[in-house]
DNA sequence: CCTCGGGCGTTTGGATCCAATAGGAGATAC
DNA sequence: GTATCTCCTATTGGATCCAAACGCCCGAGG
């Protein structure tokens, strides 16, 4: 999701980066599994040397964690590190909504309007509503001119958005879009303030469900077997993903 | 900066990229200046290869751009770039330092205060005096759990070096020491909220400070050739860097 | 039966080689 | 004399090949 237009030609490198990551996100390659160069190479029917960048731009990433001449895995989700997370978004994206309300247009609006009401659509499935969420939220950064910001919180979502596949399971995800319903109207009055305030609010909100849906808070919830779980046994190959 | 200890065995790329970035930062590699990938390669004597991967690695903190098939320039420097680097790290590290102040140490606050102490002496040159203004700054780091977080501020400190070298021959350089005295007070006393405070107009004392420097709204003053001109006619080829 | 050490296979890391693209110099036409 | 088109060279991007390191398995010894 970094800059889709502004690159003519896309290096072998950017695209496999760029799938890989897409892999991550969805949950289809799973959390602590080891990534082998060799079959991601084969996989994609290019030399392991493309591979062995993107991987490394995926660990400066945070997706993947690196380990000198022991390979690469799919960096582990863990408590800590959600909280971390959301607690840095908390603090970069309302700053990143304030500074961008000058520059929203009619268009914008109506654009934004309409993802908000198709969130509300009960007949979008869950995958859908995760794209249509950060679509809202991240259509504002293009009027915000500060590369490195819009870059940290992009991919600070990135992360985000292998903890908010988990989220959308929880009974709280429908009251979510009242926040965005909110947020909308704080932005169409112009008011940099009220809107930083309730989307800081909105993601500390979708934080502390997460933290309590994940941490057994009431362990007398039945749950499925937790998601954060690492498979150190390298269960699966990257090529039964697809 | 990132990371001293934990990497037993460092590979190539972790080492060049290392150089050059210290390279960067000391400003001994112009902005805006070509580097070829052969000169480097041939400087530390090793193939092309790990310095490919270690511009890449240097393109994601910022400090190089990459252009595809016409390769790497150093990053250059501007006054939007300047304001951005500064209002993030004004966002983040007083956040840094409020969450570090429980874990401070009685050690951490002798070495801080001679840390201070130090910067004031007049014997201190520019370049150690950077170098103190750092440690006195990430030396809190350490207690805050949040590795993403740190990893961030200390590439803004990385960027915000390659203008500091500028700052500290300007006038405004003296009083700043004054504030770390004030930090340091705040958070021997342990108030987490004094210390963001004064933390986040320390930055904001040097950002206007920087930019009055370098955007001339007194042109009266004599300054030296403007540094930030980025040398496009590549004047200076690696070699002659040492 | 458990533990330690050596050999082997697999995987990563680096070097060398080849293709493709961009930039520039030179020649030619207007 | 200037502008444009073409060819050439230098540099990057990718593939293949080789060495070194890690992990594992098996066997020997306590």
């Amino acid at each position: 999701m970094t800059s889709p237009a502004d690159v003519p030609k896309e290096s072998l490198v950017g695209s496999i980066a760029r799938d890989l990551r897409e892999q991550i996100l969805a949950g289809r390659l799973s959390p602590g599994r080891r990534i082998s160069q060799a079959s991601i190479a084969e996989h994609y029917g290019v030399s392991r040397l493309p591979v062995r960048e993107a991987l490394r731009a995926l660990s400066t990433e945070g997706l993947v964690v690196l380990e000198p001449s022991r390979g690469a895995r799919v960096a582990a989700l863990d408590r800590e590190d959600l909280h971390e997370v959301f607690l840095l978004r908390e603090r970069l994206e309302p700053m990143v909504v304030s500074l961008a309300i000058t520059g929203v247009t009619d268009g914008d609006l109506a654009q934004a309007e309409d993802l908000v009401r198709r969130m509300d659509d009960p007949d979008t499935d869950a995958e859908e509503w995760l794209q249509l969420d950060r679509q809202f939220h991240t259509m504002w950064y293009g009027h915000v001119p500060m590369p490195r910001l819009i870059r940290i919180v992009d991919q600070l979502w990135d992360v985000a958005q292998r903890y908010r596949v988990l989220w959308r399971m929880t009974p709280g995800a429908a009251s979510s879009n009242i926040e965005h319903w909110l947020l909308l109207e704080c932005i169409r009055r112009g008011s940099a303030e009220d809107a930083a305030a309730i989307l800081e609010v909105h993601i500390r909100h979708t934080l502390v469900t997460l933290e309590s849906w994940l941490a057994p808070p009431s362990p007398r919830l039945p749950r499925p077997a937790s998601p954060l779980a690492p498979d150190e046994a390298e269960s699966r190959t990257f090529d039964d993903a697809d």
